[in-house]
DNA sequence: CTAGTGTGCTTGCGCCTGCCACTATTTGTC
DNA sequence: GACAAATAGTGGCAGGCGCAAGCACACTAG
């Protein structure tokens, strides 16, 4: 058995886009909104006042900041989330979670936990978790451009 | 310190994402391909006589069908691969490395590797990347929809 | 105060992707 | 053998994304 030093990489690649695709198929079935759209919901979510700077929350989900102008859009055609005037940088805009946006989030933050329950925590044991938790949160930190871990989100 | 759960998968998503974007970036700039792209050609290269059927080629780029198609198309109009028909089913098309494309994945691989090894191993010591690599690997399979875990490559 | 440079966000554009429908072929059943 | 159901691959279509350009505002230097 030959040591192949990039496997741990395409275990990377392959494990991250299998799950993200099951939960992302499971939350479209069960709860009508996008992976994708419910990380914005879970970062709004799990900040001060449910608001956030538009640049902050384009890091936080890994998006351009066009990327997130469209998907912010979708959610607030949807009513979910609003655009507020920034008082203290007046180019600014503070993403705002709406009382219906925490409702849907709320009724879809079961369904995420589930699938990342069943297609990832329950095939890991303790100390497996820790692991990950901690080497992969290295890595997140160290490639982020800016200088931030964008590991956070609602903590529940 | 309270004990998050999720922050593993949030963990997982942030350092996939951003290793991804930057390895990516830096193909782009230095070999002149895509990292999917790349990998077409990787999973080819790693192949028996450089070549696989689309379906297969298909599910371990992790792509719908129609997605390799369109892929597989920019790639031949480059002159890296080719069809060929498949003499034991004839619905099925073979998937075939030219020369070129041989050439081109010597070329890029070097890129390739070195981004995996910057932005990734070197940060991980030997018992990490073990631990790493056996669970991302088990998760992988697991979660792969045909029962084949996805993770073959072109070793190295 | 004012010119020049930098930052925050949005829009136009082109690229990539998945879903669905369609054709061609194979496999299973009688 | 014949017909139904399953499988391999392609193409139309719509949606999501990044890049570059543009606009509004903020900061700095003189």
């Amino acid at each position: 058995m030959e040591d192949d030093r990039f496997a741990v990489w395409r275990a990377l690649l392959g494990a991250q886009g299998l799950i993200a695709d099951r939960i992302d198929r499971m939350m479209v079935d069960e709860a009508d909104i996008t992976l994708a759209e419910f990380e914005v919901l879970d970062r709004l979510a799990g900040s001060n006042d449910n608001t956030l700077r538009m640049n902050e929350l384009a890091a936080s989900v890994r998006l351009s900041p066009s990327g997130l102008t469209r998907r912010f859009d979708s959610l607030v055609r949807r009513g979910w989330v609003t655009r507020e005037p920034c008082a203290d940088d007046r180019r600014g805009i503070n993403a705002r979670l709406t009382a219906a946006g925490l409702k849907e989030h709320s009724a879809a933050v079961g369904v995420h936990d589930e699938g990342v329950v069943t297609f990832m925590l329950d095939n890991l044991d303790a100390e497996e978790t820790e692991c990950l938790t901690r080497v992969l949160g290295r890595l997140a930190a160290i490639n982020d451009p800016r200088g931030v871990a964008a590991t956070a989100g609602a903590t529940r």
